[in-house]
DNA sequence: CGGCAAGAATTTATATTCTTGCCGGTGCAATAAT
């Protein structure tokens, strides 16, 4: 039998499925040839399977990096429903005896998830240091260099946690990444030159792409409530700010009859839950969320995303408009836009990086920035950057390059926003592809032109492209959320 | 970093100009107190 045959009858075999999704084969034969790989491959592709497969295949523990406790907490549980019960999410959820007993027995277990932060652990460093590591994974990689700089700082430490470890076999998985975000990704993670590229493209040609210009709040508000009147559902609505999402759940619940609820980190992590699955299982028409919602979401039939406020670059734009259409139907995507949001957006990327008064006061009192890395998300930072061994000379240079290089993003979403030709092909271009796409009638709004919503979604069944139909399993969200939150 | 609304100030004003405060996304781990 040879090799292809073989993998399938595995696939078969273990998993169940007849046959390997676009990009799964090509990233499961480059591990097995040993070489470290970069997959970008667009969500609902099954991303998980290619290192569940080699676990299983080759037998070795899988360590996983993976960027939020709930996602971990997913996996867990499909891995466990798959029959796979050596799994276990070791971060902060565990009790102190569990977390010890996990770590030592932990060559008992064939995957392993953690957080970035967990590796700065001593204990579990070793741990993981006894174990022969067969592949490191990580999940949602673009977090390296979205999140890394100026947000979780221990993204940037990867590539050391992974040389303490050996240098072993890995693979970063993700749905969108741009050329500078691969090079952020290879450069921080130190991947060997002669890593391997899987890589699709980021264009869903079932997402219709509109923009719409308002002059002032009042106009969008009516024209979101109107939008909304003429939408299919289910659908997903964002915001850039807590506030105005609450302001606007409230609004649609009061003038429209969609069960609508808001999703944010000020809510609780049970809250939070309690809205997810709501929203997976039917109860709810509409989320009003932040950019909180959204990683590992699997909801396919997402209709429409509106974007209240456009995000601060096209890489989280084409991630969360993707959470749209994942059964291949007819989906739209539409930012309101007014004038003023560009500030907002220019707010949030300065706040986010320690100015050169602040960097100034830090250098010269210590005592200020260990008081004030308590509350300040940047003394916060400027303290990591510290331990990191990195000057405060350097520390400014960083963060200037590193809010030029955000106001650059912002300046091409606007430009985005006010492109008068074939956006499809704007995306594109950003995301460094050489494919032009030609402009059809349900790709994208031209300039300013109006859209027709009932002519886009009249021919919905012509839309069709070979993305899974997988309905989650309907459980009982109350238990879940019983079992993890026993103290809740 | 910039707009905006509310309120104060202003050459005694029912109107304009100036000032102030407000607006603001994403999460891990670990600690401390029960």
């Amino acid at each position: 039998m040879n090799v292809e045959h073989e993998l399938h009858h595995f696939l078969q075999q273990k998993f169940g499925f007849t046959e390997f999704k676009a990009g799964q084969e090509e990233v499961i034969t480059s591990l097995l040839n040993n070489r470290s790989t970069v997959a970008i491959l667009p969500t609902g592709t099954g991303k998980s399977l290619c290192y569940q497969f080699f676990g299983e295949y080759t037998k070795q523990p899988v360590v996983i990096i993976s960027p939020l406790l709930s996602l971990m907490q997913d996996q867990v549980e499909q891995l466990r429903l798959q029959g796979e019960k050596r799994v276990v999410a070791l971060n902060s959820n565990l009790s102190f005896q569990d977390k010890r007993q996990v770590l030592e027995q932990l060559n008992r277990y064939a995957f392993i998830y953690l957080a970035p932060e967990m590796l700065r652990n001593e204990a579990v460093l070793a741990a993981l240091l006894q174990l022969n590591i067969g592949l490191l994974v990580i999940d949602e990689a673009h977090c390296i260099s979205a999140w890394g700089p100026d947000f979780r700082p221990d993204y940037l430490q990867l590539g050391q946690m992974r040389h303490q470890l050996g240098d072993p076999l890995t693979l970063a998985v993700t749905a969108t990444a741009t050329k500078r975000v691969l090079a952020d990704m290879t450069k921080l993670l130190r991947l060997p030159a002669s890593f391997k590229l899987v890589q699709y493209s980021v264009d869903r040609p079932n997402i219709f792409l509109a923009t719409e210009k308002l002059p002032d709040e009042q106009t969008k508000k009516e024209r979101l409530l109107s939008l909304l009147k003429q939408l299919p559902g289910p659908g997903l609505i964002y915001f850039s700010s807590k506030k105005q999402c609450d302001e606007l759940t409230e609004l649609i619940q009061q003038k429209t009859s969609l069960h609508v609820a808001a999703y944010h980190a000020g809510l609780s992590f049970a809250e939070r839950y309690a809205v997810q699955q709501q929203f997976l299982t039917g109860q709810l028409d509409l989320i009003c969320a932040t950019s909180a919602f959204g990683m590992g979401i699997n909801k396919t039939d997402i209709r429409y995303v509106i974007h209240y406020h456009m995000p601060q670059d096209l890489e989280n734009y084409v991630q969360e408009i993707g959470r749209a259409g994942r059964d291949g139907q007819q989906s739209i995507a539409i930012i309101l836009f007014n004038e003023n949001d560009r500030f907002l957006q220019k707010r949030l990327a300065f706040n986010s990086l320690p100015n050169s008064d602040e960097l100034e006061l830090y250098q010269q009192s210590p005592a200020a920035l260990k008081s004030a890395s308590l509350e300040s998300e940047s003394a916060y930072l400027v303290t990591r950057y510290q331990q990191m061994g990195i000057s405060f000379a350097d520390m400014e240079q960083i963060f200037t390059q590193r809010r030029t290089e955000k106001l650059r993003a912002l300046q091409q979403m606007l430009a985005y926003v006010n492109y008068p030709d074939c956006k499809r092909n704007f995306i594109l271009r950003y995301f460094d592809e050489e494919r032009v796409v030609k402009h059809q009638q349900n790709c994208c709004q031209l300039g300013e032109e109006s859209y027709d919503l009932q002519q886009i979604f009249a021919n919905v069944d012509q839309v069709t492209n070979n993305l899974p139909k997988n309905t989650p399993p309907s459980r009982d969200y109350r238990q879940v959320l019983q079992k993890l939150f026993r103290d809740d």
